[in-house]
RNA sequence: GUGGGUGUAGCUCAGUUGGUUAGAGCACCAGGUUGUGGCCCUGGUGGUCGGGGGUUCGAGCCCCCUCACUCACCCCA
């Protein structure tokens, strides 16, 4: 405790076993989910110029104004850790001129992302994502797949409790409207707004939307909503949409007040959340930036995405999933220094067929390698000491159970197979 | 950056109005007669009571400072 030197960072954590089988559950999950909607790995550094991310987030955004890891490298360059993944994997489609592959490109990705926050609950300074972008598709078929794809994601490992709510934040068209008819409608109530919210009046007015205050929720009793502002073309995106999503039998609901905090964004939006998290209640988050790529450099091209928060997931998994270890499927009592010697030799053997072998310390009583067995929950133990090694009969015994008997030592590896 | 809460064994926590070598449960290790786990019994390892200073004959308990963790706000996955 307080005799510890080292520690991790403030807002930094090791995984460990068990949580770790959770991650790689639903890792592997989404690798195998991914890929059957033609969704293909990428991976790019954890580092990028401050600029890919100062330029794509938004200047003014607190991400980018207070929660990077920024330093300036031995060559005098400003660097930055990537606080989230779509920034990278952009600047990566651009560099790699990625739009001459068949349309549409589809790329995951998994890793942790950096922020200089306060940790609480479900936030952390380093954290993991596992995220989807599809380029090159403006159809609201593609919002439909990904949302779908996010909804099995989340079935596949088991989650319950989390609903989806989408909405539509409209495009560079007609936000400004909705923007300044927001403005309109707060701008005598101004006065009765919380202190956050005044300042939100001039940075980022759709914000008091989703304000929490008591105060504010009262005031934009009867505020504009952004989907009655949309222009043709959103709206019959957004309609189109919803149609699809119920086709797919996704349920959802409509929240007209869900904002979000980076600036790339247009037209849908959507959400995961879970009301056993906490103040950080959103699962997973993401949308339609139609007009990234071309701010990156390269050809007019649409886009979508999502981005998963790891710790999130695991935190709910482990609300209700039975946390299951792996387990030894054969252990070894030896006694004796020759039998230990020829349990580390039938150990080799059926480590090649991949089971997993452990071999018990023969300076240790029986007793105590038992327990150790039963403790690790073996399922098969087999007894070799001196007579054994003579009349090549093994004794086993089967933990879960009590059964017990002998089998010849050549014929160990067919009896495993009938065990199992 | 702002506010609240908590810091006693690996973990979860007791610790009476400040008073002798600081406890429990769980976990871990080992025994309970020759080579058999789980249940039970016994024993053992393990703590400078977050750190520093102060008050006192005496501080885990009181005061101050500090650090860490945690929850919430801001913001966000």
């Amino acid at each position: 405790m307080s005799s510890q030197q080292y520690k991790t960072l403030k807002g930094m954590q090791d995984i460990l076993p068990p949580d770790i089988f959770l991650w790689q559950k639903v890792e592997q999950t989404a690798r195998q989910i991914f890929s059957t909607y033609g969704f293909q790995e990428i991976r790019t550094p954890v580092m990028e110029s401050t600029s890919v991310f100062s330029r794509s987030i938004g200047e003014s955004t607190d991400i980018v104004e207070k929660e990077m890891y920024t330093f300036t490298d031995k060559g005098d360059r400003s660097v930055s850790l990537r606080p989230e993944g779509t920034a990278s994997v952009v600047r990566s489609y651009v560099e790699n001129h990625l739009d001459k592959l068949p349309a549409p490109q589809k790329f995951y990705y998994a890793g942790p992302m950096f922020r200089y926050e306060r940790p609480q609950s479900g936030r952390f300074r380093q954290f993991y994502q596992i995220g989807v972008e599809a380029f090159a598709d403006s159809s609201p078929r593609m919002d439909a797949e990904v949302i779908a794809m996010l909804e099995r994601l989340l079935s596949g490992i088991g989650l319950e409790g989390v609903s989806f709510q989408i909405n539509s934040i409209g495009c560079g068209q007609c936000r400004p409207g909705y923007r300044d008819a927001l403005l309109s409608f707060f701008s005598e109530k101004k006065e009765d707004l919380c202190d956050d919210c005044k300042r939100r009046y001039d940075k980022n007015p759709l914000r008091i939307l989703d304000c929490k205050a008591s105060t504010c929720r009262q005031q934009r009793q009867g505020a504009p909503r952004i989907t009655d502002h949309l222009c043709e073309g959103c709206r019959t995106h957004f309609e189109k949409l919803q149609t699809l999503l119920s086709l797919l039998q996704i349920s959802y609901s409509l929240n007209p007040e869900m904002v979000r905090g980076l600036d790339y964004y247009t037209r849908t939006t959507f959400e995961v959340t879970s009301q056993s998290l906490g103040a950080q209640n959103a699962v997973a988050a993401g949308g339609r930036y139609d007009r990234l790529v071309k701010e990156f450099g390269g050809p007019e091209t649409p886009a979508i995405g999502f981005a998963l928060g790891m710790e999130r997931v695991i935190e709910l998994l482990k609300l209700t999933a039975l946390r299951s270890a792996p387990s030894p499927s054969v252990f070894f009592a030896v006694l004796g220094d020759a039998a230990g010697s020829a349990c580390l030799v039938l150990a080799e053997q059926l480590r090649k067929q991949g089971r997993w072998v452990e071999v018990g310390d023969a300076a240790s009583s029986l007793k105590s390698q038992m327990r150790r067995a039963d403790r690790m929950a073996v399922r098969h133990v087999f007894i070799m000491g001196d007579d054994e090694l003579r009349s090549g009969m093994l004794k086993w015994k089967n933990l879960a159970g009590a059964a017990q008997g002998e089998v010849k030592l050549s014929d160990m590896e067919l009896f495993l197979a009938g065990q199992s």
